[in-house]
DNA sequence: TGTCACATGTAAGACGTTACATGATTTT
DNA sequence: AAAATCATGTAACGTCTTACATGTGACA
């Protein structure tokens, strides 16, 4: 449903489903990934839904694209998705579910060398939003001032990303934390 | 794949399907939701494959109730999976896809109603994950020093849950201001 | 008598992944 | 000549949701 939704929101510029690949990639699958056969396969649809259309077109280099573009309709659907109220996903993680059972190992040592890989690629994942917060926008409040309002949406979704992936890392921080200490304190775990 | 797995760490005590899904409601599912009917039909693939065994049993009130166990392939499967490195599910926010597009209306006013709805959710999320916490823990580090093992891996993925809520609550009134500065500033919305 | 909690399932379909298949053009 | 990039798709499979179907026993 909301891969149908984000295909229209990026159509407002035609494109091909390896350009809206390309977009998915920089910049869309921190919030939502798309493999390029699902899209194919949405844009498919969505055109015999009558919210898209597409024509042929020769490439540049390669063979020829299939270019969409919104149609009347796909434009409609498109506001009214936006205009909803907030949409919320059930939220599923493994990694969670692991640490939730762990205690069945008796082996806190594993349980904070779990904690510690876990941390590695949340900082990984802290850094990059970073990186991009500063290429993309400046990130200053005064520049903000004057982003457009496109660029402020933009500018707010990613905040979203670093957020949570920062409380993420601090959890991480603090369970270690508390893991070092209980091995300090506790019995020797076995072998 | 995870539910597979979880359905093997909580059937370390031999459950029905409807017992688990009253396990599920009762604090696994705000990192994996799962409804009966996927319960049911993942108890009989586990048992297909050897990893639980089954029994009917009579019940107390109610029809006969199928009461399953982990077999011994199904506990080494458990601890295999235990073993393995932190696994990282893809993640989607549909609110999150709305919001990146949302300057499309051309409404702030739109969005600030989203994100102030946003934010009365989350703030009913982080309630419920700190009573849960008070309730169930008694929160302090000195009692969680005298917890078990297995308490405090609970108390961890509580706190990810918690910590996690908190952040995207925060994000919310971060938000919230900058949209209302912008507001203020700002021309006019139309209509 | 009705409805709630107990209890188990099937069927259809939506959404997604992975692997496979094909082929052109440009760059190395 | 090989590899990378451009470009589009199919097939098989896995997971999950929603709606439907069925029935018991307790209690108000």
């Amino acid at each position: 449903m909301s891969l149908d939704r984000i295909l229209l929101g990026l159509l407002r510029e035609p494109a091909s489903g390896y350009d809206l690949k390309a977009l998915f990639e920089s910049g869309i699958d921190f919030f939502w990934p798309a493999e390029l056969s699902q899209i194919y396969r949405t844009l498919r649809r969505l055109e015999s839904e009558g919210l898209l259309r597409s024509t042929q077109q020769p490439s540049a280099r390669g063979p020829s694209r299939r270019v969409y573009s919104l149609t009347a309709a796909g434009r409609r659907e498109l506001q009214e998705w936006l205009r909803r109220e907030p949409v919320f996903d059930d939220e599923r993680y493994s990694y969670v579910a692991q640490l939730f059972f762990m205690a069945e190992l008796d082996d806190l040592e594993h349980t904070l060398a779990f904690l510690e890989q876990l941390r590695e690629k949340r900082a990984a994942q802290v850094d990059g939003f970073r990186r991009v917060e500063e290429e993309v926008f400046r990130s200053t409040d005064e520049s903000l001032d004057e982003a457009s309002d496109e660029e402020l949406h933009r500018h707010l979704t990613l905040r979203a990303g670093l957020l949570t992936s920062s409380a993420r890392l601090q959890w991480c921080d603090e369970a270690i934390a508390l893991l070092r200490r209980r091995i300090r304190q506790g019995k020797p775990h076995p072998a």
